[in-house]
DNA sequence: GCGACAG
DNA sequence: ATCTTGTCGC
């Protein structure tokens, strides 16, 4: 299998060998405590900071029928969203899909997708999916950052967990990207994410939250900023892959490229796959 | 018991 | 996430 088992156990390094698949709900949720804790703690130490990345990284996944998962992690130019390369990693889940355990299916590919990539200097982290806006304050997002040590943030297309509190009416909003509301904890006084209308022409709102070692604040202007240059309702990050992973998900599954040819594509750049691109 | 429920 | 044709609009 090209996908490597490996979950972040709430300690302070990466753990290889566990696996979702032979571990009780009641483990699951209790690394997502323990990772929360760390991460929430990141959080609060990064409100003093101001991040201006200049190399992202975007991850997101599609699913091929005889393959399983397919993970894309694609670097990005932040200032220009150009794709400079990206990684790739395919393997069947070691869960079924359950909300709220969403990392233990896709953040062992996420990372394997990572391994394959020629440069790791990135900067931050997008992840398609939650941060902290989740029951236990750990999102995929979240467990990203910590598996990767960086900051990560999550943009998600619908609401997972939190109290929807309106900041803008809809109408109200001239230029898009448009912050109309905020995600705030209903066991806390904090708030967990940021809802915007993007500039697209799918107007549903995007979820940004933190995910590790950056504020909301920081997380929501680096986002915004990629809404800008992006004519997708996604930052380019994770457009990219999102774009990237169905497309190698179908020829997967048509035959046209084969899971062994897939080492190649998880290293340097590969221009007419770019081009391709819709 | 009744909703809510990332991908 | 995925299953799927035509169709509305820039």
């Amino acid at each position: 299998m090209l996908i490597r088992l490996l979950v972040w156990n709430g300690g302070n390094e990466v753990i290889r060998g566990t696996d979702p698949h032979n571990s009780s709900i009641r483990d699951l949720i209790n690394i997502q405590l323990r990772i929360s804790e760390k991460a929430l703690k990141s959080i609060e130490q990064s409100k003093a900071h101001r991040l201006k990345p200049t190399i992202v990284l975007g991850l997101d996944a599609a699913y091929s029928r005889k393959y399983g998962g397919v993970a894309v992690a694609s670097l990005v130019q932040a200032e220009s969203c150009n794709l400079i390369e990206y990684g790739v990693a395919v393997g069947e889940p070691r869960l079924e899909y359950i909300p709220g355990l969403l990392a233990f299916r896709e953040a062992a590919l996420f990372y394997a997708a990572t391994e394959g990539l020629s440069y790791k200097n990135y900067d931050v982290i997008v992840v398609d999916g939650h941060g902290i806006s989740h029951p236990r304050y750990a999102g995929i997002a979240t467990h990203m950052g910590l598996a990767l040590a960086k900051p990560s943030i999550g943009v998600a297309k619908k609401k997972l967990y939190g109290e929807f509190n309106m900041i803008n009416e809809r109408s109200s909003c001239i230029e898009y990207p448009c912050v109309i509301g905020e995600l705030r904890d209903p066991k806390r006084d904090i708030v967990l994410a940021y809802v915007v209308i993007p500039k697209s022409r799918d107007k549903n709102p995007i979820y940004i939250s933190p995910g590790a070692f950056i504020s909301i604040e920081n997380a929501l202007n680096i986002i915004l900023s990629m809404l800008r240059a992006s004519s997708s309702k996604l930052p380019c990050p994770t457009h990219y892959s999102d774009k990237l992973s169905k497309r190698i998900a179908r020829e997967l599954d048509k035959g046209i490229i084969r899971p062994e040819s897939l080492k190649h594509l998880g290293l340097g750049t590969l221009d007419k796959y770019i081009h391709r691109l819709s």
